[in-house]
DNA sequence: TCTAATAATCGTTTTATGGCGATAAGTTTA
DNA sequence: TAAACTTATCGCCATAAAACGATTATTAGA
């Protein structure tokens, strides 16, 4: 028996979204379930890296799939990853409003050598 | 200058949090801030493998530091991270729990069919 | 001013990841 | 059943990441 840890499971499921292909998917997929065919023509990336690129959110349990006739259909498994993006941009956002605030004081230092 | 998006920031902040030593760095650091002579000690990692993922956890301004005397003091620079972490955790404990649920109802099916 | 302590950086090796085209495998349709 | 369609997998290459030991730079203390 493989016995998976919690910490196992969570550098699976970080390693898995830390990719940009791969969160455009998952942001293409929250509209809804969408065949690997409905997909491809929405990124400029290979058959072969798309359907790896899947592979990868589906084996980190993001992504569900199942097989209809010759396509196979895509989902979100648990719409809580949006929870956890929407969580990422906001510190991402409290990082580059830092970066601005900091930028501002500079110029203001600036200016006043000059 | 180097324009920064959400997108490049998020995949930055996702890609330092993916590895397992760089995660426990993190509940290390979740007590107070430690200097890196403190927290060798308690990895058995290399001093020069240490430094560099404290450095790509300061580089996606995860970690602070300052300098004090010989010694560089890193803490954690927004708790927030720790808002995500548990997140992702209870991500995880969902995944587990469904794979438990599996199990069991794979143990039913084979106990009927004997 | 030596010496020890501390931590970053360099150079190298090994492993992982992302990309592609080609091929295979399954399904539908003609 | 042959052809077309759809998607996964294979093999390969290029780049990135993780690990280590050795080196360097800085500071503290003897």
């Amino acid at each position: 028996m493989t016995q998976k840890s919690v910490s196992d499971l969570r550098v699976k499921i970080l390693s898995a979204l830390s990719d940009p292909t791969r969160l455009e998917l998952l942001d293409f997929l929250s509209a809804g379930e969408r065949c690997v065919c409905e997909i491809l023509p929405a990124f400029q990336r290979s058959q072969s890296t798309i359907s790896k690129h899947l592979n990868i959110l589906y084996e980190a349990d993001i992504l569900e799939r199942k097989i209809d006739g010759k396509r196979t259909v895509y989902r979100i498994k648990d719409p809580q990853v949006f929870d956890l993006i929407r969580m990422i941009d906001s510190i991402a956002l409290k990082q580059i409003s830092q970066l601005a605030e900091a930028g501002r004081i500079l110029e203001i230092s600036l200016n006043n050598g000059r």
